[in-house]
DNA sequence: GCAATGATTGACAGTCGCTGACACTTACGG
DNA sequence: CCGTAAGTGTCAGCGACTGTCAATCATTGC
């Protein structure tokens, strides 16, 4: 059995216990117990209780950050970075994910633990998403870019993206068209 | 003596504590024997250790959201933003808080666990500020305004701040024109 | 001046997340 | 058949944090 395999049979059973009990509740022993092995060996699959949940978010990221290294160079910013968000988006509309992904949110929302967690992976993300639009314009135009500004910008596209996903709970059919309007509105004048 | 007295005797002892061998490698024991009480009496002044260095950001962030509740109701909400960002900037100016705040600063960017409980804060304060705009927009307007907009308003402004502080540790002097000019160019059209 | 009262504290035990060390078992290649 | 490597369980331990209880200390009312 792939470590791969491990790792989502254990993440399965870890978050069918969230859900019933809540996160801090779940203690590493019941899920060890639950999916029959040694609280010893789960840390051997997760360096920590809080990555069995945050850990299908990291995978998300690197879609993400996929994603905007195959836009064209001389696309504005702002473009670029709101096609690198279309992954979150199909996971928002595709049925098959949005009722697990959801759930996986109301986790992770009513643990601050755990949420200030999914917070420094998301500043994590954006860093790698910046540094990357700022090669890409020191490609592009020779010079040495803006890193500051570009840095905010991808922090006010993500705000967007955070803004619209804990308001989309509700209504997921909404959720494009919801951050295509706020990323419409926060829009840069210069890029 | 005061309750605000033993915390601050306990915040400076911890903070010499963190310079001098980090975060994560100083124990609470150690704290509370430096201060000279047991540790069950730590945990009494403070709910967690994160909660030592968060503290005077705790602080920071409820002046921050009075001077937004002191801006006029028809200022356009970035203008507001920015002004309630002003404790921040004194605080990086002042030559008496600066020296201390940036010792801070590095602490919390040197543990990836304390930088998460920071941003978690962060957040926290961001709903705070964009509940009260949201007040006052109803206010203003007699209307139900865009939450969801104003919300990500709110984020985009923080990402300013955030980017320019992360940008700003080597030169102190230059925050308030980096806030200005990253601001100036993230400003949404609409507002 | 004294006793009742309430707040503060230390000591202790215990839980939980997490780590290191070691022994054991299984699988595989020579 | 042996040696090696990978995966696992067990145990012991650390550090953050909590509940409990008894002692102490200051305050208040008499």
């Amino acid at each position: 059995m792939s470590r791969r395999a491990v790792q989502s049979r254990i993440a399965r059973t870890a978050e069918s216990l969230f859900v019933a009990k809540g996160f801090e509740e779940t203690t590493v022993d019941e899920i060890a117990a639950a999916v029959g092995m040694s609280q010893r060996s789960f840390f051997r699959y997760f360096a920590s209780k809080d990555e069995v949940v945050l850990d299908s978010l990291a995978r998300l990221g690197e879609d993400m950050a996929e994603r905007l290294t195959e836009r064209p160079r001389d696309e504005p910013e702002w473009d670029s970075l709101r096609r690198s968000f279309d992954p979150i988006v199909e996971r928002y509309t595709d049925p098959g994910h949005r009722e697990h992904d959801a759930a996986l949110q109301r986790i992770v929302e009513c643990s601050p633990r755990l949420f200030a967690a999914y917070l420094g992976r998301l500043d994590r993300l954006q860093r790698t998403l910046a540094d990357r639009l700022v090669a890409r314009a020191a490609d592009r135009t020779g010079c040495e870019p803006d890193a500051l500004l570009l840095r905010a910008t991808v922090g006010g596209a993500f705000a967007c993206l955070h803004a619209t996903m804990l308001h989309a709970v509700a209504d997921p059919e909404a959720f494009a068209r919801c951050l295509d309007r706020t990323m419409a509105a926060l829009r840069p004048a210069a890029a």
